[in-house]
RNA sequence: GGUUCGGUAGUUCAGUUGGUUAGAAUACCUGCCUGUCACGCAGGGGGUCGCGGGUUCGAGUCCCGUCCGGACCGCCA
């Protein structure tokens, strides 16, 4: 037997117990007259004793010699401390030791293996393994481990199957830049990791399973940020002979029971916004909820002054930041400095104070009467200790920036709480996006999702109008998941494909599989996909991602750890048919 | 592709206007300590100031380049 218990369990109903335990040398106390070396494994710390007059000399000075981080097996007697420790678990008691064995010294860990480490991001990166060990990246792990057996108990229960789809697939060159891998037994062919399962999982309809779901890996090769890796988790789900309120009902089941499981939170029928009633009320398709700050549109009530800027603006828009009137000039001017960032990329900040008193003190009161403020202020929703900021310019830009400050203000007022869960649907997507810079269209969701049924002929006349059954799931201001209704016909397929620029011969040649299976019986289906990697971490509490994953990448995508990408020798690009134009 | 912040002891950081031998905390080592648990006390070792170039009598500090890391914009069907 290695271990007779962890070093987690041991409390006063086990004194006067004789025990095995193995573990990390976690800390050192040497008193002199006796030594505490607090031996630490996955389930806690138990602290062992060494002293003068019950141990023998020999034993005393092997328990001197330990390091941190030295891998130990001990045996001993589990006795009552002479003084207690209420914050620990273990604290009643401590081991005896009688018995040391050393498994394995460790050279001096290059960070300190404690909840707040001396360890910076870079380094613990390099030493993930030492990185695990800490409780919080440690507890983030099991967290995961928790939600992802709870959505598969979920959606079993459910009647859903898992079923695992390739990841050795083709490389479809719209949307996302595709992972390639080369064939060696295909000279000068690559396949593609998939971005996602998405065709697969529509095959599967088709082959009649009904309800899908798989926990599965996927890949994209795009720049990274703090919530996104290129390799990352979803739970990618599909279902036969549904409506949209189908899936609706069944995935707002699932972060319901998820709610419910984890955090012992009811939550109610989740809120639904149109995605225009989203971008109106919040500039945003995925708007934080936990907290107000509704775009008050000022169009209306804010031209007809000699106000130039407001005057040559498309779209005027202000939020009431609340409690904020008594910011300084100087930190309002500091504010200004933040939307015109080119992040942000804002002309200016217009402000209004909202004084207890009613009246108002704005950045252009030369040109504005209170009254018009106070129109401002209904419009925004401000009360009395209110701060209105507005922003003016073009109608495609000023959301998006005024969205920004809303985030940012919500923030730095600490309204967005991690232990608080608003969950929303946004509904009605658009189906395809105009390209600014190629003027073509492209697929809002993802070329495979289906019109909304009455809009077919707007597709023809008003391509922008169309509407799709497309939704996302939104959480906390984050879009944890999304999905839509498919196409099930080959010829509303062929149609979608030729208003996205396809050729037939492109179309044929890329998604010709699905084309003709969706003519041997396509039954209407429809799924969504939640990225699990960034679900979990909002679950948690958090909102980077890296700490709920053992082993990340980072901002470069390499590991640090292992040093991937890697360079491969001239005989393995040899056997693969490949050569490099020239050294990177 | 771009914006921005950073790189100084094992680690996390400070380092003033460019000026003597580059500091603190923590970790580590040695000694002491009769109940510690962020133990305490005394002492000690530890530096290519990311790298290269430039300005200067003199550069951790200023300039240029480069590498590495963080955050963000573009991008992410």
């Amino acid at each position: 037997m290695f271990r007779s218990h962890t070093c987690g369990e041991l409390n006063a109903l086990h004194i006067n117990t004789q025990v095995t335990l193995a573990g990390w040398v976690h800390k050192t106390r040497d008193k002199g007259f006796v030594v505490w070396i607090d031996l630490r494994d996955r389930y806690g710390i138990t602290q062992l004793v060494f002293d003068t007059d019950r141990t023998d000399a020999a034993l005393l000075t092997s328990a001197r010699a330990l390091g941190r981080e030295f891998v130990i097996q001990v045996t001993g007697v589990v006795i009552e401390r002479a003084s207690k420790n209420p914050q620990l678990p273990t604290g009643e008691i401590e081991i005896l030791v009688s018995g040391l064995h050393l498994l394995n010294p460790s050279l001096l860990p290059p960070f300190t293996i404690e909840d707040a480490t001396d360890g910076g991001e870079d380094l613990r990166m390099k030493y993930r393994y030492l990185d695990i060990r800490r409780n919080p990246v440690k507890e983030n792990l099991i967290f995961r481990s928790r939600v992802t057996m709870e959505v598969r108990n979920y959606l079993s229960a459910q009647g859903f199957i898992e079923v695992e789809t390739p990841y050795l697939i083709k490389s479809t060159p719209e949307g996302a830049r595709d992972f390639v891998v080369p064939s060696r037994m295909n000279a000068g062919q690559f396949y593609a990791l998939p971005q996602s399962p998405q065709t697969f999982k529509q095959l599967l309809m088709v082959g009649g399973l009904d309800k899908y779901f798989q926990i599965v890996k996927c890949f994209r090769d795009e720049d990274l940020r703090s919530d996104r890796q290129p390799e990352f988790t979803q739970i990618d789900c599909e279902m036969a002979f549904v409506e949209q309120e189908d899936i609706l009902t069944v995935f707002e089941g699932l972060i319901r029971h998820l709610l419910k499981v984890i955090h012992g939170k009811d939550s109610g029928k989740f809120p639904r916004f149109t995605y225009d009633e989203a971008m109106k009320l919040y500039g945003s398709d995925k708007p934080d909820i936990r907290f107000g700050m509704v775009f008050g549109e000022l169009n209306a009530c804010a031209r007809h002054r000699e106000f130039d800027i407001f005057n040559r603006a498309e779209f005027i828009a202000g939020i009431a930041v609340p409690g904020a009137a008594g910011y300084t000039r100087k930190e309002i001017d500091a504010l200004t400095d933040w939307v015109r960032r080119p992040q942000i990329g804002a002309n200016g900040l217009v402000y209004v104070r909202c004084n207890e008193d009613g009246s108002f003190k704005s950045s252009v009161d030369k040109f504005f009467e209170q009254e018009d403020l106070r129109k401002w202020a209904e419009a925004t929703g401000a009360k009395a200790g209110d701060l209105i900021c507005i922003l003016s310019g073009q109608k495609t830009s000023v959301p998006s920036q005024l969205s920004a400050l809303r985030m940012e203000m919500a923030r730095r007022l600490g309204l967005r709480k991690p232990g608080e869960f608003a969950p929303l649907w946004v509904v009605d997507f658009p189906l395809l996006e105009l390209d600014r810079e190629s003027g073509t269209y492209h697929a809002m969701h993802h070329p495979f999702t289906s019109p909304k049924p009455d809009q077919m002929e707007l597709l023809e006349t008003d391509p922008e109008a169309v509407r799709a059954n497309a939704y996302d799931l939104v959480l906390n201001g984050n879009e944890i998941g999304g999905g839509s209704i498919r196409i099930h016909h080959k010829d509303i397929q062929a149609t979608m494909f030729r208003h996205l620029g396809f050729s037939q011969e492109q179309a044929k040649a890329q998604f010709g599989f699905l084309m003709d299976a969706f003519q041997y019986g396509a039954p209407p289906h429809g799924g969504i996909a939640f990225g699990l990697d960034r679900l979990v971490a909002i679950l948690g509490g958090q909102e980077t991602i890296r700490d709920f994953i053992a082993f990340p990448k980072n901002n470069n995508g390499r590991d640090v750890m292992i040093d991937a990408p890697a360079v491969l020798d001239a005989s393995q690009l040899k056997e693969l048919n490949l050569t490099i134009d020239k050294d990177p």
